[in-house]
DNA sequence: GGATGGTGCTACGGAAAACGTAGCATCCCG
DNA sequence: CGGGATGCTACGTTTTCCGTAGCACCATCC
């Protein structure tokens, strides 16, 4: 399971959540994660970026690459099943 | 997203992977995870614990509970295509 | 033209987390 | 009384992360 390498590190599996929708530039990711250092976003991206499933658009900021997406999309059962489980008794 | 800050740290997926089968006892699951420290991977295991992921059979070892099964389940298409996503151009 | 505000990104010192090794207490089996 | 399991802790070192400040670049505005 390599893919646990990359997503078992703090924030990676929240930016990729966090870039679900539109585009973000460095500083709106930054604060969508709750204002994480830009070192470590830094970080987080460029393995993220060597992965292929965050890119750079110039134009936009940060997207999900459609390999980004493909993964996003496997893990939505997941995000479904963590709402029911959060309220657990 | 609460989930994320549970399974966001390192080698608490991990663990959850290698309970898919049957119960490990903690040295077994130590050795499975690579010999994590056992600091580490007894603090991962309380915090799995408290939120009725994996449990301790006394006779068996650590296993899933059933909400922890369930959390495997919706993995599962992850791992499937993580496979492909390792193997990528 | 220079001030302002946006962009991505880096540097650095201190705090927190993870690591690695050793070992404790307990139990079971011979 | 060993010998070998079990879960788990202690502690010193290393790695990672955090928080703040700031750089270089570009566009816009007056």
């Amino acid at each position: 399971m390599v893919l646990l390498d990359l997503l078992g590190r703090r924030w990676a599996l929240r930016i990729v959540w966090e870039l679900r929708g539109d585009a973000l530039t460095f500083r709106a990711l930054r604060e969508a994660c709750g204002d994480v250092s830009p070192s470590v976003l830094n970080t987080r991206l460029k393995e993220l970026r060597d992965s292929d499933l965050v890119t750079l658009d110039e134009a936009e900021g940060y997207v999900l690459t459609p390999l980004g997406r493909e993964l996003l999309e496997r893990f939505l059962p997941l995000v479904d099943w963590a709402e029911r489980w959060a309220k657990r008794g």
